[in-house]
DNA sequence: CGGTTACTTGAACGAATTCAAACGTTGTGG
DNA sequence: CCACAACGTTTGAATTCGTTCAAGTAACCG
């Protein structure tokens, strides 16, 4: 089977639509080259399919190009964790990719567009490419800097200081990444994955929420969360925010 | 300074005592030669001492030779949580390498030994041994593993199968490092650092351990836990168990 | 237009926290 | 050697927080 066959190559990395975000360190010349190389195509998923699944051995590796998801992990019975929200930039599977299996599963929840790798050439960029090495290693740490945050929050923050935490944190990831230009700046989520993010029940979230909107922080509309007032939400949270230097992007 | 002065250098890595252990890969000598040589030194900390503290920009890496501890992350008001336990053979410290300063801290659960490296040489490990960059990618992707197991636990399971997982979990982790050969396998902890663990009340985590006590999964003895029956603790979590191939040894 | 999905609300219930107090062990200073 | 402080564990009772149950609304879709 090639893989030329089963995904299209749209966008070549070196005019790739993220790299000029301010949040991304300059890549050089022969970095980009070979990114691009490692690049095998590109790949959608409808929202709400499932880009990885737990068990799952894929051959690739990603980094997704546009649109959101989550990461999540689900007991047998059916209760479901989200454990953290991928965006654009994000790379998705390296975990996979180290470990053997997937030990997570990554939902879309809008349509996503996809960056193709193969894992079998990582070995590859550790040899050549000691730099984007380290990144692999910096992404891997980033991850879990996320973890240690979100760990905390359903760990030791109240209901309504753990959703302001959660929205204020996803309101900072979007807003960096320019995702609220153009549009009405709507976090694409349901009180459902806000819930299973939270460790809360679908109903206490909503109330919660209700609380949130009442002191005017953030706003329901259509199917998504809209803030009002980052700052309050930070204040609430007791969170200093989300604080990021220039990250790579393969 | 001299890193000489400052640091006492016991065991030579060519025979550290953990390496002979099963879980751990075999290195090559010309990786053990750079490891080695990488390490200048030895630290202890005596229990309950700060082996790292949030906000630091330690110059050192660790990797942990003896003891146990934990990383932990507190809010503004006191509350903490603990993340995850460091036990010999972790390194720790590498998140804070890469992202600048701290953003949890460490401590030492009972005297503890560490090998100490320098940040600094980080980059030529990186040029010259893409093996062991590798590794370390590896080792951060195993950390996030388990931050996503315990973001499960600590979101979706019961406060019973929750004490029945962390409890399980250290004592796995414990076990595949061969700490319970010697003594009475009593896992170093206090309820309170069980409740910082579990995200509940010291109250409401004594009652916990007392029904798991109760049901002959485990018991109390001075100052720590008992394992008596691992399965019966796994089945009650819902958990297979925390399966690991060999893992490399920095 | 009937079915589905997401949000919303009230009420009853259950789980976990807080408050309060007691017990045993360990270590320390008189 | 004893008094006593410090720490960790244990238990009961009152309270708060969050869940579950139940129902209803609004928007969207085939």
């Amino acid at each position: 089977m090639t893989v030329e066959g089963k995904f299209g190559k749209a966008i070549p990395c070196q005019n790739c639509p993220l790299r000029p975000l301010e949040v991304f360190r300059p890549f050089t010349g022969e970095e980009l080259a070979f990114v691009s190389d490692f690049k095998i195509g590109e790949q959608t998923v409808e929202s709400g399919g499932t880009i990885l699944a737990e068990g799952e051995t894929s051959a690739h590796l990603f980094t997704v190009l546009s649109g959101w998801g989550f990461r999540y992990k689900m007991l047998d019975d059916g209760r479901r964790q989200i454990l953290n929200y991928v965006m654009p930039g994000d790379m998705v599977g390296l975990q996979g990719s180290l470990m053997g299996e997937m030990q997570h599963s990554i939902e879309a929840l809008s349509p996503v567009t996809l960056c193709v790798f193969k894992r079998s050439r990582l070995a590859e960029l550790y040899r050549l490419y000691p730099e984007l090495a380290y990144d692999l290693t910096w992404i891997a740490a980033r991850e879990e800097r996320i973890l240690d945050e979100n760990l905390l929050s359903i760990g030791r923050r109240s209901a309504l200081e753990r959703a302001a935490y959660l929205v204020a944190f996803l309101y900072q990831r979007a807003e960096t990444l320019e995702l609220f230009r153009g549009g009405r700046g709507v976090i694409p989520v349901t009180q459902q994955h806000l819930a299973d993010t939270l460790g809360l029940s679908i109903v206490h979230t909503n109330k919660t929420l209700r609380k949130l909107a009442a002191l005017n922080l953030l706003r329901w509309v259509d199917k998504g969360c809209n803030v009002l007032d980052i700052d309050g939400l930070l204040e609430l949270a007791g969170w200093e925010g989300f604080s990021e230097t220039k990250r790579p992007l393969i």
